[in-house]
DNA sequence: GCCAACGTTGGC
DNA sequence: GCCAACGTTGGC
């Protein structure tokens, strides 16, 4: 059992957009980042806990708790040529990219990255690290706790 | 729109 | 295997 931060940009999928698909969840294609793959492919089980982040946007922060609810499977999006995943060096019986789906659980208030800076407990957070860009990073089980314990505080 | 930081690519 | 150039991310 992990638990990780996922970033979406909201004019892309919005904590809203997955609450609005069926089942409340969504495939997490896009992700062009070797890294972020693998912790997709290789660490994450369904169940998993994911904080649900919101990127590139007014106000980038924490909007939701989630979970990994599928197993990792090929993201059909790179096999497009229409798609601007498209990846012309990936072959169907070899695929490069891969995917889990994602649930929303709960849509939360805004957790927002200046008060997730000013929270002394989640310094050692991989998302809130200087030129930090991968959009999914590991969360520690303290560090989950104390963002669940921040969520339940009034902003 | 700017720019820091980082990942990827490709020449050598 | 090195490293410069380039592209992307993402906060501001």
């Amino acid at each position: 059992m992990h638990y990780w931060l996922m970033k979406s940009e909201p004019s892309e999928c919005s904590v809203d957009d997955v609450l609005a698909s069926p089942k409340h969840s969504v495939p997490w294609f896009g992700v062009r980042n070797f890294q972020a793959r693998n912790f997709m492919r290789e660490q994450m089980a369904i169940g998993d806990g994911v904080l649900f982040y919101h990127s590139s946007c007014p106000e980038p922060g924490i909007v939701g708790l989630a979970e990994v609810a599928s197993t990792p499977y090929p993201d059909e999006t790179q096999f497009d040529p229409k798609s601007h995943y498209y990846d012309a060096a990936s072959r169907p019986d070899k695929p490069r990219w891969y995917l889990v789906d994602v649930k929303v659980i709960e849509k939360t208030r805004l957790l927002s990255l200046p008060e997730m800076r000013a929270a002394p407990q989640l310094a050692s957070m991989i998302v809130l690290r200087r030129g930090n860009r991968l959009s999914i990073t590991p969360v520690t089980d303290s560090e989950w706790k104390d963002v669940l314990r921040l969520l339940k505080a009034p902003g």
